[in-house]
DNA sequence: CCCTTTTCACCTAGGTGGTAAGAT
DNA sequence: ATCTTACCACCTAGGTGAAAAGGG
């Protein structure tokens, strides 16, 4: 049975187009990919990942007098295609079946050197996320049924568009909505003069 | 063969004879438990957890003039008898010996009705911490096995005295040098008088 | 008197977006 | 122009000991 992933939120933000910030350090994602899973063997194990693959072969730029994203060429050169397990893999079935499994481990970088393990991905790029579950089977030749052992899941509205900083001013504002602890700064203390002094 | 408990930490408080502080709320320790574990089955899976048992059978209190502690009698009733699975249970002996395992989640109160899992102590008794290894036993009858599967390792020097606030004036100064951004605030802003006004 | 509980200021650890400066 | 980066104030979440109050 297909697992399902809670999308109230996922929709509200797919509606206006969701934007993800990646950046040098790497980001979290928000909204969070999360899934309630069904069917596994309770006492099986099995490894749970996720990888991103790009939407189409092309690069975006956003036009802030139309509010609206316009195609700005062809994609840049693909990001090394890395691939995150969660972090309770391998556990038990029942385990993943208990209660709904959230990948807010998982952060986002642009840096194509990135040496945390991050999931690279270029800005202004489309990408849809990809759920994999993998059966560790006891088997001695398990290669040979890698295949049906594999089984990969796509939530198409949780698709995004990588940027850097917010593009879209109402994406921002969502996001705001959705974590009322965020503080709106408004300004900042005028800092000290560069240096008129050297 | 044995896993070791990384002990400088613990010799120092030993000497001066460990207290651990234990509150309603559940409180962790300090040192934390740790073990670095050898000769595990790579590929098989374990569990990892803790129990306490009482040193004696006696109840202590703390001579602040002579600054020793003295037996004030006999122990009060036992506390429940709980385990604390450590929290990456099960899991491959791979993983185990990968690295210091930690049972830095773990934590001790006094609260008789505590409903939170947490280890319950009386306070001013002394216990002895203890180390089990289980061998999740892959077999069909593996109860039949449980004795051959199930190893316990007792370090002495991991002895204390609980407690609901340090005695030794020596220990809770151990505890500040131990962990330098511990803040030792010095006095508390008048407080308000209490209800002259009901 | 001896011990426990509550409260609270203060700390760590880590994530967040705005701003301004930097880069291309 | 357009996008990226560094910096930083501000937030959450949770642990900590001291002091003060409470209890037997």
């Amino acid at each position: 049975r297909t697992p399902a992933q809670p999308s109230v939120r996922w929709d509200e933000f797919n509606q206006l187009g969701t934007e993800m910030i990646v950046t040098k350090a790497g980001r979290r994602m928000f909204p969070t990919f999360q899934v309630k899973i069904f069917g596994m063997d309770p006492m099986a194990d099995y490894m749970l990942l996720m990888d991103f693959v790009p939407v189409d072969d092309k690069r975006y730029r956003y036009a802030f007098h139309s509010s609206s994203w316009l195609v700005a060429g062809k994609a840049d050169p693909a990001t090394p295609g890395r691939v995150h397990y969660h972090p309770d893999s391998p556990a038990k079935g029942a385990q993943w079946m208990k209660q709904i499994v959230s990948f807010d481990k998982l952060k986002l970088t642009n840096n194509l050197l990135d040496d945390n393990g991050h999931i690279i991905l270029n800005s202004m790029h489309r990408y849809q996320p990809r759920f994999h579950v993998v059966y560790v089977d006891p088997r001695k030749d398990s290669e040979k049924y890698a295949e049906e052992n594999f089984k990969t899941f796509v939530f198409e509205e949780t698709r995004f568009t990588a940027v850097t900083a917010y593009q879209n001013h109402r994406v921002r504002q969502q996001r705001i909505n959705s974590a009322p602890f965020i503080a709106v700064r408004r300004s900042r203390p005028a800092s000290p003069p560069r240096s008129s002094l050297r």
